[in-house]
RNA sequence: GUGAGCGUAGUUCAAUGGUAGAGCCCUGGAUUGUGGUUCCAGUUGUUGGGGGUUCGAGUCCCCUCGCUCACCCCA
């Protein structure tokens, strides 16, 4: 084991077969996005450190110590991307989208990277596919965002995600809340765990969904976020919940429900998923009313969320996967005198006609070539002998039937993409040994 | 950043402190132009790295690196 390269801690290799799945997976959230009009935007995965301390908040756990900072040549401090509505706000702004026609529908995917210790579901390179809803301040925007995602997670296969929906209100909402829950837990300050304690200056809302068993005894009683919305909050949370209710979507209220970004106002919204270990949110996202204004935008609502695309991998149903499973390829071999050259020759002749296909380029034995066909899963072989090149014919065996023809070379392009070939194939005699073992 | 578990061939795993092995995979072959099953042959290791104990260490001790899972937090 040679132990001069090895991966960057966090980071994987992808290989096929199973790259063929991410490739589907994304062909489906293309097909299913571009069906609501959203586009597709790239933007770099290195931006300026100060973006993501701007937007998605000093005091969040991203920005506090996950992120992937470094300092480039000149000195100026560059971090690659840990999400990508940041990204996507800040080229909203840049590239004067407040003045296209609104609202502005966007979708990404691509890998983000966070300096974390790696554990199930959790790299330091991984990959979302997200989605931005720009200017569009309704709350049927969050519900028709919402059948979006809800549509491409079925349009996957999966039948048991949750769906856990809360409001966190305006910037009014928020501060009132706060007041109030700060004046409760302050009292009980000794009793709440560590990290709390500091939450409880620094991020007052985040202790809400705190695991620790003994902060949750001392939330027992606390007021309740609900009980602090303006009305204009509320009504925009009541809406949410009718528009889902009328289109029957499912889903749970889960009032203890707090995003850990900064810019999150009224709707936030969390899919998890069993299965999935410790790390069991699949789907993070929410309304952020103030972002674009904040990175100097003006006043552009936007609501958006991100799929963990490596969890859902983890757990994407096999009724999908199943789907996907890549065509087998065709095998050219020359027999005999015949030089590799020809097989060469017929496959690209093969290609230039859409058919999938490998040429045998090295001459070795007939028995080794057709060996070396079975296993790379091959399920057609033609044979390109003296008596081919003669007849202007191609010997064409199927090894799941052992059944075998012969095809005139004219016709092998259409004989070969038809879903019923060995029908097609002129029956002739079958092979030397002709008898079908499966 | 904290804690726990684990590091032997490409892979899955063996090896009472006494010569580092097996299955799978991979490559070739079993006479003429036919795969899968079978048979034969072959390649692959600084036992993660370093140090210590010992006549002798894959095995025991220490350090280090890596992997995995969990905490924190999140996708």
């Amino acid at each position: 084991m040679s132990e001069s390269y090895r991966r960057v801690k966090g980071t994987r290799d992808l290989l096929p077969p199973e790259t063929a799945v991410w490739a589907a997976v994304e062909a489906t959230a293309r097909s299913v996005f571009g069906r609501y009009a959203y586009r597709e935007i790239r933007t770099p995965i290195i931006e300026h450190t100060e973006l993501f301390v701007r937007s998605v908040g000093e005091s969040t756990d991203i920005v506090g110590k996950e992120m992937y900072t470094f300092a480039d040549r000149k000195g100026r401090s560059l971090t690659l991307r840990p999400e990508s509505t940041a990204s996507v706000a800040r080229a909203f702004v840049e590239n004067g989208m407040t003045s296209w026609p609104q609202p502005v529908k966007l979708f990404y995917i691509g890998p983000q990277f966070r300096y974390e210790r790696p554990q199930k579901g959790r790299y330091r390179q991984f990959h979302q596919i997200g989605a931005e809803l720009l200017g569009d301040a309704s709350p049927l925007a969050d519900v028709e965002l919402l059948l979006m995602l809800n549509r491409f997670l079925q349009e996957l296969g999966f039948e048991d995600l949750v769906v856990l929906v809360n409001t966190v209100g305006d910037e009014a909402s928020r501060q009132a809340y706060r007041a109030s829950l700060v004046g409760f837990l302050t009292p009980r300050r000794d009793a709440l765990s560590e990290d709390s304690q500091r939450r409880l200056e620094s991020n007052p809302l985040r202790i809400l969904d705190s695991k620790s068993p003994g902060d949750r005894e001392q939330l027992e009683g606390a007021p309740e976020l609900h009980d602090s919305l303006t009305p204009e909050a509320r009504e925009h949370f009541d809406q949410v919940r009718a528009g889902l209710d009328a289109q029957g979507m499912a889903y749970r209220v889960e009032n203890r429900l707090v995003r850990g970004l900064d810019y999150y106002t009224h709707t936030v919204f969390e899919i998890v998923s069993e299965g999935l270990g410790a790390q069991d949110a699949l789907v993070g996202g929410g309304r952020y009313d103030g972002l674009v204004a904040a990175l100097g935008g003006g006043a552009v609502p936007g609501i958006g969320f991100a799929i963990g695309e490596d969890r859902l991998l983890d757990v994407l149903p096999e009724s999908f996967q199943r789907r996907f499973v890549p065509a087998s390829p065709t095998t050219v071999v020359a027999v005999g005198e015949v030089s590799p050259m020809a097989a060469l020759a017929l496959a690209e002749e093969l290609r230039s006609q859409g058919v999938e296909c490998i040429a045998e380029l090295t001459t070795r034995s007939l028995k080794s070539s057709m060996k070396r066909a079975d296993r790379h899963g091959v399920e057609r072989v033609l044979l390109l002998g003296e008596e081919e090149m003669e007849s202007g014919r191609v010997t064409l065996r199927d090894l799941r039937s052992g059944r075998q023809g012969v095809v005139l070379r004219d016709r092998l392009a259409a004989v070969l993409t038809s879903d019923d070939f060995y029908e097609i194939v002129n029956p002739g005699p079958s092979g030397p040994e002709g008898e079908e073992e499966r």
